[in-house]
RNA sequence: GGGCCAGUAGCUCAGUUGGUUAGAGCGUCCGCCUGAUAAGCGGGAGGUCAGAGGUUCAACUCCUCUUUGGCCCA
């Protein structure tokens, strides 16, 4: 008990918080937390699995952090929380990773290999780092129950996905579509958004303009043309329909004796200038619905969507008037087009298929050319045929497969969706519901993205995934099941065997009859696998199995009343949970009808979403601000700036860094910083206590002196202590750390040690008396276990090690309970005063003012002063006298007289200020006048309002009556001393030197050096010495007046022995020393042994 | 191309519902302290609050535009 343990931590921070880590381990912290909470309320909390087939980075700590302080906070607050680890462990990523180490590339080659082998290959490098991920969290102090963690790819777990997706099909929210996909005809794979973010090249296309005649046109319109840009002629064999916006206006431009419909901005583009003149306008919405002669006649092709017109004018906002002529060509080859077509029934055909090679001959070009080379005679056809305006060349930016460098086709391709438009109102309604942190996530980003909700495609045509439980009868399409259970599975398809893994390529292979009555044919699955945030968004569920087990289980972890991930998880992990969520508990009326499913009883869901509360974390960014990232080298690892800082600096550098999600940079220094400055103030703020609770022999057992009976300045760190803990609780509640973490560490470094500590060693070690010595411990050591416990979320390592040897107990501090004023049974209960906080602040502004004067006038602190004054502005309206520290300030100061001054004193120079909040509304424009009147008023005016008078004041018409509370009274400067002011606060020195001072700044100055030397002579603090001193009469004289209380401050209990020489003798070596004003002292001490009784 | 976020001292960041001297830490210069001592503290200097326009008696704060950076989606 009341080790130091400062030194250890500070020099090596690792090897400190390894022992706490070793500890916990021991006594296995989780298990014990899990007991100590075992009927507590729960608070649910849901790990987002991160995939381990990548090493785990700085950022992650940073969640990682986040997550744990606020789990361990509410842990702190009594509650009990499942922290159950979870992997992510299918999806593109992993199938990449490991097409990287195969050597191997695109879905033809993995087919080569062979699926079996290839998932095997991803089921075992999903787990590559696994072990790391585990050390690092554990490391970090992050509390998660590893040994029954959830896997997205187990057998169980994907049977609870399947389940749920039975229940979109049942609820006819799973559906057959298609959509607009990347496609690299060379390579004959489709790619993901990443693949083809990551492939992006410029490379020249044909601009063209081309005309579209429209047929049947009513008025002004009659004969006119349309007119599109697009740098893609290849699709206009495919071209379906123009689009326009509503809201234009277009031109009815005549030139060379046609008519042109665009706009009008646009029209020198295509026309050049002068040629052309506006003869009529048209809105966009006016042209929706005509029709106009098709560019190509041709047969062939590839119908993607039936439709009942073609060549119509089609109406949408998407239409932007920067590029091209504010109408757009429209062709099944983009995704808003296809949009529209299936919006608008549009007839939609591919002329180019599946390698980008043509499919029928169109305009004399052959079937099976490459569609890029398509381009220029198309082209040439077009201008023969007199629908091609201008022609030209055009450099723009355009996605290209990575692998092989081929430009990309986009067309339709079949896949499965979830129709989740048919809840979108419910999403949004329930995200309303949810607590974001911070708020402008959940209204803007995550909201927006709500609010334009679109069908999820969910399947994926790969193969590391969750199977699509879909089987299609092969005789009738229209003839599909979605498998719910693997019990179901067996039933049509017999036993699955022991050892049956629902994967690829096994689950291909089964097929049974149809199973619908009437039909016949052969059911097979779809080859596709499924989205894997649907996975992870299963989680809540899935992860027990529900609802094939562990149903009141989950009806009781559900939903979550706090997740927190990064800022990219908005639209995937904060949807997925969300979506699913929302649809099974509010949707799916049908499951919860009867109460019952498979004939046992199925505790309702909470309707609403997955999760109350939600904690957004920001961006990790290097120290120049540059995005992390192995390409560039500039990746933190976690485990070097571990073993360097220790994991609670990086837990509070990373947490204090800034409002949690905004970006911010991960700075080395700014680590180091806060090890010293924060951490390090703290363990040494122990440190001083368990020094002296040493030698004092002070015990944590004894009665405390009641508050009352304790100082002003014992009281006021209590109040400061207690209003940071409701601060505290304020912060986490609201998922806003950062905010604890600045109230604490202003309190810490500030308030706790330097002004409580620093103002009260000498109580410490009695030379204030037994009663304030007393007081003093008492105070220091609630205060010390309050801030102890108001840190352990941020920093477990250290306030566990502090918090044993303060308490004496083996418990760690994470058993605790989070400090809290309200509670009677806690050590800073109602030690909230306003009032005593209220007056500190002048005294600290005075301190600080009194500092300044100092350093000007160029007086050491050392030296003592006669007199201080100070005047504080409005002192009537604190709540609290700061007289009350009157001796705090003396002594910080060193004046031997503090004079309080009161009034209108004649060296005090004062100006009025208006108070603007109050007196803004009523005089509006007049402000600015009123303002100059406010400062022009003179001092009796002034000090009259301060007493309570109303005065009138004349701004041209008005007349405004002031009052004492429409003004501010400042104070410009104090006349007749070294004065200095902050406007509210004035202080001024008397900075006079009589003998009687100046010997007693000697005085200290000796004492000074006797201390200095003492220390250099490595002496303990209790140490008792024999002193020998010699030097200048004025020091001799110095020595004569204030000896005794000088010998009594070193320790030296025989007293100072004045020598006319000095010279050595036994244990005595004379040190020289200078002291101000050209004078000299010599200096001798020993330690001496006191007789034990 | 769309949505969201951010730009405040050399650096890292605060800044309440708009209110008139914009704060802290680090760094830098100067000084102090010594019964927490391989520490600690204070005082200076340093800012046209990204730029422009607008609303207002009053804008770092609200609105619009521009610009730079970031994230997500196309």
């Amino acid at each position: 008990m009341f080790e130091p343990r400062s030194r250890a931590y500070l020099t090596d921070p690792n090897a400190f918080e390894k022992a706490v880590l070793a500890a916990w381990e021991r006594s296995d912290i989780l298990q014990q937390t899990a007991e100590a909470r075992h009927d507590a309320d729960p608070f649910v909390f849901y790990e987002g699995p991160p995939t381990a087939n990548g090493r785990p980075g700085i950022h992650h700590v940073l969640a990682r952090t986040l997550k744990d302080s606020v789990c361990r906070y509410q842990t702190m607050r009594g509650k009990r929380i499942e922290r159950k680890a979870g992997w992510d462990t299918h999806g593109l990523p992993v199938e990449l990773e490991v097409e990287k180490q195969l050597a191997i590339s695109g879905k033809p080659e993995i087919e080569k290999y062979g699926l079996g082998p290839f998932n095997q290959k991803c089921r075992d490098s999903v787990f590559t780092y696994k072990e790391e991920w585990e050390t690092l969290s554990k490391r970090i102090g992050y509390l998660l129950d590893y040994e029954k963690p959830y896997v997205t790819f187990d057998k169980d777990y994907i049977e609870s996905v399947w389940f749920l997706l039975a229940r979109f099909a049942a609820n006819d929210l799973l559906y057959l579509g298609s959509k607009v996909l990347p496609w690299c005809g060379r390579c004959g794979t489709g790619l993901s958004s990443h693949e083809v973010g990551q492939g992006y090249l410029d490379i020249d296309d044909p601009s063209v303009w081309i005309s579209f005649p429209l047929i049947a046109a009513p008025g002004a319109l009659a004969g006119a043309a349309l007119v599109a840009w697009t740098t893609t002629p290849w699709t206009l064999p495919s071209n379906m329909g123009v689009c326009v916006h509503p809201d234009f206006e277009y031109a009815i431009i005549a030139h060379d004796g046609k008519r042109y419909i665009l706009l009008e901005s646009k029209a020198a583009a295509v026309f050049g200038d002068g040629s052309w003149e506006v003869v009529g306008s048209v809105k966009g919405s006016e042209l929706g619905g005509l029709c106009y002669t098709p560019l190509f006649t041709w047969q062939g092709g590839r119908v993607v969507h039936e439709g009942t017109h073609h060549h119509m004018v089609v109406v949408d906002d998407f239409v932007s008037d920067e590029e091209g002529t504010g109408m757009v060509h429209m062709a099944p080859y983009g995704a808003d087009d296809f949009r529209i077509a299936q919006r608008d029934g549009l007839r939609a055909v591919l002329a180019f298929g599946d390698e980008a090679r043509l499919l029928a001959e169109v305009a004399g070009v052959a079937v099976g050319t490459f569609f890029r080379d398509a381009n220029k005679p198309l082209a040439r056809d077009l201008k023969e045929r007199g629908r091609l305006l201008k022609i030209s060349q055009y450099r723009h930016s355009y996605p290209h497969c990575w692998r092989c460098e081929t430009p990309l086709i986009y067309y339709p391709s079949p896949a499965w969706f979830l129709r989740t438009t048919a809840f979108k109102d419910k999403m949004v309604a329930g995200n309303k519901k949810i607590r974001w942190a911070p708020a402008e996530i959940g209204a803007g980003r995550f909201g927006e993205w709500l609010e334009n909700n679109i069908d999820w495609a969910l399947s994926r045509d790969r193969f590391w995934g969750t199977p699509l439980p879909v089987w299609v009868n092969q005789e009738d399409p229209e003839d599909w099941i979605c498998v719910e259970s693997f019990a179901q599975l067996a039933l049509y398809a017999g036993d699955l065997g022991e050892n049956f893994d629902p994967h690829r390529p096994v689950v291909d292979e089964i097929c049974f009859p149809t199973p619908t009555p009437g039909k016949t044919g052969i059911m097979r699955r779809v080859p596709q696998v499924i989205d894997c945030w649907f996975d992870s968004g299963a989680m809540p569920l899935a992860q027990h199995h529900w609802p094939f087990e562990n149903r009141e289980r989950v009806a009781e972890q559900f939903p979550a009343n706090f997740i927190c991930e990064g800022l990219d998880q908005t639209r995937g992990w904060f949807y997925s949970l969300h979506a699913i969520a929302t649809f099974l508990t509010q949707y799916d009326a049908s499951l919860w009808e009867s109460g019952k499913l498979w004939g046992e009883n199925l505790p309702r869901l909470k309707p609403g979403g997955a999760y109350a509360s939600c904690l957004v974390g920001g961006l990790l960014l290097d120290k120049n601000g540059v995005k992390m990232s192995k390409r560039l080298g500039n990746i933190v690892r976690p485990a070097e700036a571990i073993e360097e800082h220790g994991a609670d600096a990086i837990r509070w550098g990373l947490l204090a860094g800034g409002a949690a999600h905004l970006s911010r940079r991960y700075d080395d220094k700014g680590i180091a910083e806060v090890r010293r400055r924060v951490l390090g103030t703290l363990a040494a703020s122990y440190d001083f206590f368990a020094l002296y609770a040493r030698t004092e022999d002070w015990d944590v057992r004894a009665p405390r002196p009641p508050r009352q009976q304790r100082e002003p300045l014992d009281r006021w760190i209590l109040s400061q202590v207690a209003s940071v803990a409701a601060d505290n609780v304020v912060a986490w509640e609201s998922l806003q750390p950062a905010n604890a973490m600045r109230a604490l560490e202003t309190f810490i470094v500030d308030e706790l040690s330097n002004w409580y500590i620093r103002r009260s060693r000498r109580r410490f070690w009695g030379a204030e008396g037994v009663a304030s010595q007393a007081a003093a411990f008492a105070t220091l050591y609630e205060v010390l276990h309050t801030t102890l416990r108001l840190a352990a979320p941020i920093i477990p390592f250290l306030t566990d090690a502090l918090w044993q040897e303060l308490t004496g107990s083996t418990e760690s501090i994470h058993l605790q309970l989070f400090p809290d004023a309200n509670n009677p049974a806690d050590l800073i209960a109602v030690a909230i005063d306003e009032p005593l906080s209220a007056a500190m602040a002048p005294i600290l502004r005075a301190s600080s003012l009194g500092r300044a004067v100092r350093e000007r006038v160029q007086i050491r602190v050392r030296q003592p002063l006669s007199k201080m004054v100070i005047h504080i502005a409005n002192e009537d309206q604190l709540s609290g006298s700061p007289r009350a520290y009157e001796a705090a300030i003396r002594e910080e100061l060193n004046v031997k007289e503090i004079e309080w001054v009161e009034g209108t004193p004649d060296f005090l120079q004062v100006k009025a200020k208006p108070n603007f909040p109050r007196l803004g509304k009523r005089a509006g424009s007049d402000m600015k006048a009123l303002g100059a009147a406010i400062g022009a008023l003179d001092r009796a005016t002034v000090f009259a309002l301060q007493g309570g008078a109303s005065v009138a004041v004349s701004v041209g018409d008005h007349v405004y009556t002031l009052e004492g509370e429409d003004i501010i009274l400042q104070t410009e400067s104090a006349a007749g001393m070294e004065a200095a002011t902050d406007g509210l606060v004035t202080i001024g020195l008397v900075t006079e030197l009589t003998p009687e001072l100046l010997c007693e700044g000697l005085a200290r100055e000796i004492m000074n050096r006797l201390q200095t030397q003492r220390k250099e002579s490595g002496l303990e603090v209790q140490d008792r010495i024999e002193a020998v001193l010699s030097g200048d009469a004025a020091v001799q004289a110095a020595i004569a007046e204030h000896g005794a209380w000088i010998a009594e401050e070193v320790l030296a209990p025989h007293g100072l022995r004045w020598v006319d020489t000095p010279r050595a003798e036994n244990n005595l070596e004379f040190r020289s020393w200078e002291l101000p004003n050209e004078q000299r002292a010599s200096i001798a001490i020993s330690k001496i042994v006191l007789e034990t009784a």
